[in-house]
DNA sequence: ATAAACTTGTTTGTAATGCAGACTAGTTTA
DNA sequence: TAAACTAGTCTGCATTACAAACAAGTTTAT
């Protein structure tokens, strides 16, 4: 038996795309980002943008508030406390990922 | 504009993909192995092993080669030049993307 | 007034992907 | 000679990622 590498194999899935892993970086150090911001920030577009969000609002990961500014609708976007664990702890098991690989 | 943290998006998904990774991982430190090795280490079924490592040739990461161990078929699996550069590739993208994750 | 263009997203369609079970083909053992 | 084993591939299904089309209203230009 080698070393054994399938701990990467146990890793979320969810933050492992690497454009929600970009969503859910970006709204780790705001706190709080409008739709549009996101999506000028991620470079993704807004099809794309918006089901990543749904997911990630599925999974308890962010919450999406609906309101408005002035007359038009805004969407307000938030990394929840299950996403900022969640992160973290992504972010640790890639850590430990990078320093299991060979050189 | 927040940092950016688009290039997580440029990272190979060819071996981002988790199981991928591990069969990369273990090729480039063994530089030989056969199918059923390759599936007791990984934990792959063998249809799942079959596929990726399928995508691994068609992307000229991996070598296979067909021959019999006495008469029984045998499948002996190894990376290229090119699979060993795009793993260092990933290994050196991925410590700047965990690198450049915040606290 | 009304048409054009813009804002802010959602829905839909499509192609690719991951996964495991069914299947193939031959070999060895009972 | 049937059962069980070895070594894989093929098939079908569920999920995904992606972008274009669409929706619903607002602002600007003519």
């Amino acid at each position: 038996m080698t070393k054994d590498f399938r701990h990467v194999t146990e890793i979320d899935r969810l933050l492992h795309e690497p454009s929600r892993l970009v969503i859910v970086t970006i709204l780790y150090t705001v706190e709080s980002a409008d739709f549009l911001f996101l999506q000028r920030e991620t470079g993704l577009t807004k099809g794309n943008l918006s089901t990543h969000l749904a997911k990630l609002e599925a999974a308890g990961y962010v919450d999406i508030e609906k309101t408005f500014r002035g007359k038009v609708p805004l969407t307000i976007c938030l990394l929840t406390e299950v996403g900022r664990e969640a992160f973290k702890v992504y972010r640790n098991h890639l850590k430990r990922v990078v320093d299991s690989m060979p050189e």
